[in-house]
DNA sequence: CATCAATCGATCGTATACAATTTCACCATC
DNA sequence: GATGGTGAAATTGTATACGATCGATTGATG
């Protein structure tokens, strides 16, 4: 499979943060597929770079998440078990109540016009179809949880949130139903709601359920499609 | 300053996975001072390999925030300032209790024995004098921390652990006061009587707690020693 | 026809070479 | 004596070279 990525950009300075952060959105956005492999030297090549820096943005998605580097056979795009999905939700569950708890400490008005905006912007894509709207419904799905993070003020939380988000989406993208719940955005307002009402404990319950209920609309059964042949690598 | 690191092991397949955890041991044991400078000609001849699997392992450590890498200065042990340092810990707190909560799920009577054996080391190394027990407590404190998390299963939320942890000992071997605190290792047995009474939300109260007093014992003033110049990089 | 071994091509792992940048010493100037 | 500029040395950034490993194809053999 050829990969689709960013063309040469030949002006820009390409460095391994570019590749790095190219290659990051084209996974979560699903424009790169899991499994597909990311041949050194195919990327370097639309970059115009050697392959050295290529190496670089490889091992920094690795840690990531986003890819998996496998010796001596190359990197590919992740390809999250449902084992690793559970525990990428469990994840939140166990962090984004803490995170509420810590924004409302640092709340003001400024924030919540924002989450306001977040969430117009989200029912207007929720009414628009194809496949554009999707992924641009996922990113913004994930930015209000992002905004919240970024509430707390904390950088080291919003870098694993960030971590989080993007794993969520390569999940949901991989194994999100077509019929996908609106009701995501319905209770993202919920949860606005009741931080307003400084009633923070149930903001909590609200993005608890809510994250149960991204992760039960997914469809996590095993060798879905053609791959049979990642389900037995190492 | 001469880095005091490994000796070059002809014997052992050096890769950049055995660079990064000799560099990270040595950096959270505080064998290697914060503000050190990495030079990669320097750490490639101590272990007999050349720049490229010295800058992979710096590369790797500057994601997980013990190394700072500045372009075309080189890399530097990081030297957490008093801001990052209440970051790390405010993120301890927001994510602890969820730990907690999400351990006792999952609990089994070997992981209490586990526990309370990891105690009885702690209340071993209290008693000793000397850097070396001291560094041994603080590595006995964050593995006390480490096993709650590995309690959870959740190889994603350990990972956070495991970094969080690390900084922790960075930061507490800059800012900690030389009379350290014994209350933590009875605060690390309350928390298990807690949890050995199945009251998790007491525990959490605790752990909570014992990560104010953590941060408390500290002494984060600014520019302590000659630093200025760290002040004013990027 | 199936199976296994040898070989070849492609890709990765690591070292090295060269370019770009910074640092520092030295010297001139005020 | 302090300030500022110049050039050499040291260090990092990136590309390339070469050896090592993996996977597929081919051909021999039962």
């Amino acid at each position: 499979m050829k990969i689709a990525a960013a063309p040469a950009e030949n002006q820009i300075d390409v460095s391994t943060h570019y590749i790095r952060d190219t290659i990051r959105d084209a996974i979560v956005d699903r424009r790169l597929a899991p499994g597909t492999k990311l041949s050194e030297a195919d990327v370097g090549a639309l970059f115009n770079v050697s392959r050295t820096l290529v190496r670089g943005a490889l091992q920094a998605l690795s840690y990531e998440g986003l890819v998996n580097v496998e010796k001596n056979r190359g990197a590919f795009v992740a390809y999250p078990s449902p084992e690793e999905a559970r525990q990428i939700f469990a994840t939140r569950r166990m962090i984004e109540p803490g995170i509420l708890r810590e924004a409302a400490k640092h709340i003001d008005p400024s924030h919540l016009q924002h989450l306001r905006q977040l969430l117009m912007e989200e029912g207007r894509l929720i009414n628009e179809r194809g496949q554009t709207a999707r992924r641009a419904e996922i990113k913004a799905s994930g930015d209000f949880h992002l905004m919240l993070a970024s509430m707390t003020g904390n950088a080291v939380m919003q870098r694993f949130m960030d971590e989080l988000v993007a794993r969520s989406s390569l999940v949901i993208a991989l194994y999100g139903q077509s019929a996908i719940s609106s009701c995501g955005h319905q209770e993202h307002q919920d949860i606005v709601t009741a931080i307003e009402r400084k009633d923070i404990e149930h903001a909590c319950k609200l993005i608890v359920h809510h994250i149960d209920h991204i992760e039960a609309d997914l469809d996590m059964r095993e060798n879905r499609g053609s791959d049979l042949r990642e389900a037995f690598r190492l």
